[in-house]
DNA sequence: CATAAATACGAACGGTCGTGCTATTGTCTC
DNA sequence: GAGACAATAGCACGACCGTTCGTATTTATG
């Protein structure tokens, strides 16, 4: 089938674009201009747009435990693999492979007042990453390397805050030392008691 | 003058919308309805949308600083003052005042690949804030009540990211925790070295 | 190679968008 | 109260939106 395929190339653009725009700023239009098919062409491979940006998320999902969760999990349990987590996400939100830095925040911030299904997805996937962190965060108390005390939870917390705040220090005011900021406090949080 | 205040009622109900759809995606038909104004009888009261969407970031920054910023002054420097602000930022991004949470937030993740005017004003008010906040810290440190080695830029950093993890937990995951992890976030940050 | 199926196109639909015009209404000043 | 002016309404415009439909073209299948 070369449906599939050119399936594949229209969401690789999406991602781009969406990454860059927006989930709700992309239009098919555009969208298709970038491809270089109609609109009509492009709009026959989704029943409408609603699924269009699911399947944008559904692959942006994809990928982020492809590149971020995925690899850190060959680390063993504890410190390094909670290490190789953040590491990843901080490569991931600023590589070129999405110019316009993490997809997942700017959906969250335009979703979270917009009921549907594309917001009980993405709920979804934030929950598991949230959860994927606390669990990683609990190996490293199992491992002893962080004290018994510790909340998985809060600590998942946290490290959300310092991705957030990273993302915003380097996208919008263009902070340069963005990243070592970020490292610095992941580092005191889990580090220290 | 009747313009003026006609053109403040307009730009209370802006805020609201746009803390809850975004700036973009307020059209300024839909505001005239909600006002209950005719679309070119709104327009009229600002030149283009731009204008329009600047001025509601004007007002907003505004309302910050009244909320937020000014009433902790009164408390005396140092932790006091510093968790007023951020007892202030926590009431203030989910109060029934902006229903939608808090507008810069939505704003920073929509405009920060969106260069212009808009951006730039936007930029200036974050710019200031964090500023703000690393002041407020240094100020800490003066008093003795944080160590002499504490980065001022680094705390406020954190303490955005803090904030910026509060906003998605309660907004987007419905986390009925948010606020209390939040808190004991910024009682670990100011209260250990 | 023929044929059926999958894929892409172009045009058109009713809507909404931001933004100009021209009137008409309302409000302030003397 | 009348005249000047600010404020609002109504309407029209071109552009783009998501979506549908009929048709042409490409691809896969026998």
């Amino acid at each position: 089938m070369k449906g599939e395929q050119t399936k594949s190339l229209i969401l690789e653009s999406a991602l781009k674009l969406v990454s860059v725009e927006g989930l709700g700023a992309v239009s098919i239009g555009r969208l298709a201009k970038s491809v270089g098919l109609s609109k009509s062409g492009l709009f026959a491979h989704f029943k409408s747009k609603d699924a269009l940006q699911e399947e944008v998320l559904e692959r942006a999902s994809n990928e982020f435990v492809a590149n971020v969760v995925r690899p850190a999990l060959k680390k063993p349990r504890g410190i390094p693999r909670l290490q190789a987590i953040f590491d990843n996400w901080l490569r991931w939100a600023s590589s070129g492979r999405l110019p316009g830095g993490c997809i997942f925040v700017g959906a969250a911030v335009e979703l979270d007042d917009k009921p549907g299904a594309l917001r009980d997805f993405l709920v979804k996937t934030q929950k598991d990453w949230v959860a994927t962190l606390a669990t990683a965060v609990g190996l490293a108390v199992d491992e002893g390397h962080l004290p018994k005390t510790t909340a998985p939870e809060q600590i998942a917390f946290e490290l959300y805050g310092i991705m957030m705040s990273y993302h915003l220090y380097k996208r919008l005011l263009g902070d340069r030392q963005a990243r070592s900021k970020a490292q610095d406090a992941c580092a005191r949080l889990l580090g220290a008691p």
